[in-house]
DNA sequence: CGCCAACTTGATGGCTGTCAAGTCAGGTGG
DNA sequence: CCACCTGACTTGACAGCCATCAAGTTGGCG
C-alpha cells in the first residue's frame, strides 16, 4: 500500500505513487523512458516514505545505499564544520534527487533535512546501477542529472565568489521562481520554506543582511515581502540587480 | 605513435601512453579494473593530445562529446559572467577528469585552460557509457568520480560561504599539498601554476588579499613563499588557521 | 494571554576591496 | 652582456560592504 499523503493533499494524489503515474516524471529520473521501462523502474523504487518537517532524511557520515527522489515537499542539505559553522549547500524541491554526494565514499557527506512535511521515493543505488546497465536511456539520464548537479554547484560558486549581497539574493529569488514555474506554480507568488538564516547560510550572508536586502527590494518595488510570503513584482528589475557590476 | 612528451620529461614516460601502463591509473578512471578490462579501456581512449600553456581544452558553449583525463600538466576551469566577471571553479592536475559539466546539456558550461604545457586523454562519452554498461567496475567508478566532484564543490561552497580570507588560503594550500602528495611529489615544497589573481578568483578574494595573506603566513612562519615557489613549514599551523572561528 | 522563534531595523566596527605606487623576475633586443 | 619592458607580485592608505551587537516587532501556538 502506498503511504498516506500528509495534511492538506487529497486522495487523488495518494493513488499516483508509481513512477508511471507520477506527475513529476518529466522532472525526475523517469524522463524519457518508455512505458515498459517505466514499469521496471516502478519495481526498483521500492520504498516511499514520509519525512516530517525538521526530520533528517539522512545524516553526514551515515551509510549510503540509496538515492532519494522528492515526491512532495521541500528539503535543505547542509554541511557542518567541527567548530559549528554551517553551510547550506542546496534547497531541493519535488522531482529533484537527493543523496548523490554519498556515491563517492559510500557515506553521506551532508545532512538532508525536511523543511516541510515531505514524501520521498528511495531508489536503492546498486539496483539503479544494474538497471541502468540495461536501460540506456536511464543510464544517460542519470548521468545528466549528476552533471546538472555539478553545473548547479558551479553557479553557486559564482554567486558566492563574485556577487554582492543584493545580487545573490536576486539570483536566489529568480532561481526559486523559475523552479516553481517548472512545477506548475506561480512564478511570482510563493512562500519561502526556509528561514532568513538558512537563506543566509546558502548565500554566504548573515540573516540580518538577507532581511535588509528583502526590505530594500521592497522599497524599490521589485518584490512584496511579508515574512515568508514573497510576491515578485518586477522580474526585469531583479534581473538587472543580479547582473549589476560590483561597485 | 604516442604524442611527444613536453620539455623536461624523458622517453620512458613517452612509451607508457596506454591506460594499462599509465602510472596514474590508480588515480584515474582505470581504478579497480582487471587486466582484460584495462585493455578494453585502452581501445576507448583513442585520442591523446598536447595542450600548450594558455590554450583552451574546451570552451563554454562548445559541443560536448568527450571527457578528458589529464596525463600530465595543470588546468583551470572557469565560468564567465556577461559583465566580464570570472569565477575559477577548479584547478585540475594529473589523473583528474575534465568536462563532466558538459554531460548535462551536451554543451560545455565552463572553459578549461592549460596553466602549463599538458597532455590529455580524450574519452568519447557515448563510448564510455556503452562500455560502462558492460563493465560494472568501470560504471561504478565513474559514478564515484562524478559524486566526488559534487562533494568537492560542496567543500568549495563551504569555503566561500563561511570562511575568512586566511582560512580560505590555508585550506587551499593544504588541499594542493595533499593532492601533490597523492601524486608522489613533495607535500611541502611545490610551485604554484596559477597567478594570485586566479587563486583569488577561485577563493572569492582579490589578488591583493591573496598576496597579503601569503605574506602574513610567511611572517608567522607557516610557509616560505617566493613568487610561485611555496614551502610549507608548519602544516599544523595552517590547519589551525583553517579551523579558526570567525572573529 | 503570554511565550518564543523568526524577523526587522539601527548603530558601530572590521575585513577585505579599491586605488596607487613601487618591486621583482623573466624575456627580448640591441 | 645589459638595458629595457612587461606581467606578476607586494605593500600602503583609505573606504565601503557587510558582520556584529542590540533592541524592538511580528506572528504562531499552547
Amino acid at each position: 500500500m502506498p503511504p498516506e499523503k500528509s495534511t492538506q493533499e487529497i486522495t487523488l494524489a495518494v493513488i499516483q505513487t508509481a513512477c508511471s503515474n507520477c506527475n513529476l516524471r518529466e522532472l525526475c529520473l523517469p524522463l524519457g523512458l518508455s512505458e515498459e521501462e517505466l514499469d521496471r523502474l516502478d519495481d526498483l523504487v521500492s520504498t516511499r516514505r514520509r519525512v516530517k518537517r525538521g526530520e533528517y532524511l539522512y545524516r553526514a557520515g551515515g551509510e549510503f545505499d540509496a538515492i532519494y527522489a522528492i515526491r512532495s515537499g521541500f528539503f535543505k542539505t547542509d554541511v557542518l564544520l567541527e567548530d559549528g559553522r554551517e553551510q547550506v549547500t542546496g534547497f531541493q524541491m519535488a522531482g529533484e534527487l537527493l543523496g548523490l554526494d554519498g556515491i563517492s565514499t559510500e557515506h553521506h557527506t551532508c545532512n538532508a533535512i525536511a523543511l516541510e512535511d515531505s514524501e520521498i521515493c528511495a531508489i536503492p543505488f546498486s539496483q539503479l546501477e544494474s538497471m541502468s546497465r540495461e536501460i540506456h536511456t536511464l543510464q544517460h539520464h542519470f548521468h545528466k542529472v549528476m552533471s546538472r548537479e555539478i553545473v548547479r554547484d558551479h553557479g553557486v560558486m559564482m554567486l558566492l565568489g563574485t556577487m554582492r549581497a543584493e545580487e545573490r539574493l536576486a539570483a536566489f529569488l529568480l532561481n526559486l521562481s523559475q523552479r516553481f514555474t517548472a512545477r506548475g506554480y506561480s512564478h511570482a507568488d510563493f512562500f519561502l520554506r526556509m528561514t532568513r538564516e538558512e537563506i543566509g547560510s546558502y548565500l554566504g550572508l548573515k540573516l540580518e543582511t538577507v532581511s535588509r536586502a528583502f526590505s530594500r527590494f521592497q522599497e524599490e518595488g521589485h518584490i512584496a515581502v511579508q515574512q515568508k510570503h514573497i510576491r515578485i513584482l518586477n522580474v526585469a528589475g531583479l534581473k538587472a540587480l543580479m547582473n549589476h557590476q560590483p561597485i
